[in-house]
DNA sequence: GCGACAG
DNA sequence: ATCTTGTCGC
């Protein structure tokens, strides 16, 4: 009946990532940005998606708001939300950006002094196949500064975990540590940073939008209690809290 | 055909 | 993303 993949949606959303991918600034746009202890920066947000087991459509759509340097936890948004889109690598914002700008919507309007002045995502920013991941995608159609923290790696571009890639792995010692994801073409599109002491497994940082690479390792690190920051793991805390309470038997699996 | 495949 | 408890280690 229906034909896998069309093959020509795939190449409209190539398309519409070319055209957005323009919009990207790789750099730091925001005063707080080049102050010595990001002095200026109050709110970071935070966004992420849960699903129930074996439903790929439903989902609770997530936005939290931290402060900083401080961490807790000021403004914290759940919705659930019907996908469209399917699950395809290198097409992840197909899937969730409309829901995750929603959110960013509903506190614009609701209550505007809240706006974080960076957002982390899950997932990848400028490391990825077209340099157009989730993060760049919502921080070029929201207009804030965003960063993309992937928890694995993106074979792409020249980069595999590759026994070289473990090495450098090993050779991050502490919390704070990173190493460059270079592409092939020479130009470094993001960086695998030692999030903190206790975790071996690197997070890879890149570029979503208006903000440097450096900056971003830095802000990353800097808002990491454990492996993934605290906006990422309290959005994925609070969305499946929300699943719990309002799904539970959705776990419970019924056999005759 | 085989491996890869952010979430 | 989700399936899943205990367990070894600091």
């Amino acid at each position: 009946m229906s034909a896998p993949p069309a093959e020509d949606l795939i190449k409209q959303w190539e398309s519409e990532q070319a055209s957005l991918r323009k919009q990207v600034l790789e750099e730091d746009t925001e005063d707080w940005q080049r102050e010595p202890d990001f002095s200026g920066l109050e709110r970071i947000g935070g966004v992420d998606l849960s699903f129930i087991k074996g439903d790929d459509v439903n989902a609770c759509a997530q936005l939290v708001v931290l402060s900083y340097p401080d961490l807790e936890v000021l403004y914290e948004d759940s919705q659930m939300v019907t996908l469209t889109a399917p699950y395809i690598a290198g097409f992840l914002a197909f899937r969730e950006t409309p829901f995750l700008l929603e959110a960013l919507q509903r506190l614009e309007r609701n209550q505007p002094t809240l706006l974080p002045q960076v957002v982390f995502v899950d997932g990848n920013g400028l490391f990825h196949y077209r340099e157009f991941g989730l993060a760049c995608h919502l921080g070029v159609l929201s207009g804030l500064p965003c960063v993309g923290v992937a928890k694995n790696l993106l074979q792409v571009q020249g980069v595999y975990k590759s026994e070289e890639h473990q090495s450098q792995i090993a050779s991050l010692k502490k919390g704070g540590d990173s190493f460059p994801l270079t592409a092939a073409s020479g130009k470094v599109l993001g960086k695998a940073l030692r999030s903190s002491d206790k975790s071996s497994k690197p997070v890879y940082v890149s570029v979503g939008h208006k903000i440097s690479l450096d900056t971003a390792v830095h802000l990353t690190h800097r808002c990491c209690r454990y492996r993934v920051p605290e906006p990422i793991r309290q959005a994925d805390f609070h969305s499946r809290e929300y699943l719990r309470k309002n799904f539970p038997a959705a776990n419970t699996q019924i056999k005759e």
